[in-house]
DNA sequence: TAGAATTTCCTACAACTGTTAGGCAACTGG
DNA sequence: CCAGTTGCCTAACAGTTGTAGGAAATTCTA
């Protein structure tokens, strides 16, 4: 019922496109409206505001995100899913360097006020959360133990995010061995401390 | 000569101090002239516009980040040395996650065209060099030799970049052990791996 | 087929930010 | 005391966010 044309979705989905084109900042209101041809008040029937718009971007990102890692992470354990599940993210930053961006330029509330907060929050949050399980499916194919789960997490995912980043940014591309050289040494001895932490190597 | 008041110096201060208080997105003109208690056009006599504003903030905390690096690195070498480099960089975004968020959020123009580029981009690409001479200075104590010296750089900061981006995110701060105390423990594991290319051992 | 309900989209408007232009006022040096 | 220099201002315009209220289009129902 009602008249066909935009949804929700639809505008979103134009949105993560957009960041991909013109960068995450570019991702205002009034952009995606000349992208698709309304007035900027018609968007105000889909989103709430910016906040949601760009909250809304950060949540659909992180599903198609955790979508492409866990295609690529369907077989393999230990080393070949560590590589499966660290190039499908990296590749997933290079192809659609906006979207990467969503999905880290976005501040996590402490205590999500349901109340005041945008109906979004709650999307970015679930979809946050698929992305952290998978990164524990990588730790605990090592057999890591549960004591040491977490660090391994917060190990694995700051060498991946970082250097990705930092590849993102440019930092890699002024010294020599280009950034595909050194990229998998870095997994290298990822895999290595990952092997250190399961046989229960500390110090 | 001349009436004496702001000038660009304060001017820079001022919004890298705004940058902590209120985030680095809130760097903005308006903002800022809010702040310093004057009219905003009276800040395009200081700043050519709000692009030149945020990238002179970035080199000025560049800056300020190699400077603090540099005296907490004053002496050790190999793992003394990285643990002072690593807690020095820590450090500083904890007490000014405005002013590391402004370290991050700049784009470097792969050819920086001097001829429409804002004054101040010079002076970002000047800062950064400094910061990743320190981080030279730090693979070099390890006796890497210079073959390996772009990879271990890249290795230290992405680990360093990337586990202090996330936990300044709260990625870290729902899950058991705190951020303080896996810390440490990522800084063994990079020590370890720095000593393995030292040692020249590749796979 | 006529009408009702629903949804989309629009124009009009208010507030704020970035920016330019031009002018007044204050301080410094002779 | 005067000239030069400099800092800050008002005025004005374009662009963006967000609100309010209304007109058109489509679907469901009678």
């Amino acid at each position: 019922m009602g008249r066909p044309g935009l949804n929700r979705a639809a505008v979103i989905a134009a949105a993560a496109d957009l960041a991909d084109e013109l960068g995450f900042d570019a991702v205002t209101i009034s952009v995606l409206a000349r992208h698709l041809g309304v007035r900027s008040p018609t968007l105000y029937s889909h989103v709430t505001g910016a906040t949601d718009l760009r909250t809304a971007v950060t949540a659909y990102v992180l599903d198609e995100l955790a979508d492409a890692t866990s295609a690529a992470m369907a077989a393999g354990e230990g080393r070949d899913l560590l590589v499966a599940y660290a190039d499908a993210i990296r590749d997933f930053a290079r192809r659609s360097p906006g979207r990467y961006d969503a999905t880290t330029r976005q501040r996590v509330p402490p205590a999500p006020d349901s109340s005041s907060a945008p109906p979004s929050v709650g999307d970015a949050i679930a979809a946050g959360r698929r992305n952290a399980d998978l990164a524990l499916a990588v730790v605990r194919s090592y057999g890591v133990a549960e004591a040491g789960e977490t660090y391994a997490v917060r190990l694995m995912s700051s060498i991946v995010h970082g250097y990705i980043t930092l590849e993102l940014a440019g930092s890699f591309a002024h010294s020599d061995p280009p950034s595909d050289a050194t990229w998998p040494e870095v997994l290298d001895d990822l895999d290595r401390c990952l092997r250190g932490t399961a046989t229960g190597r500390r110090r």
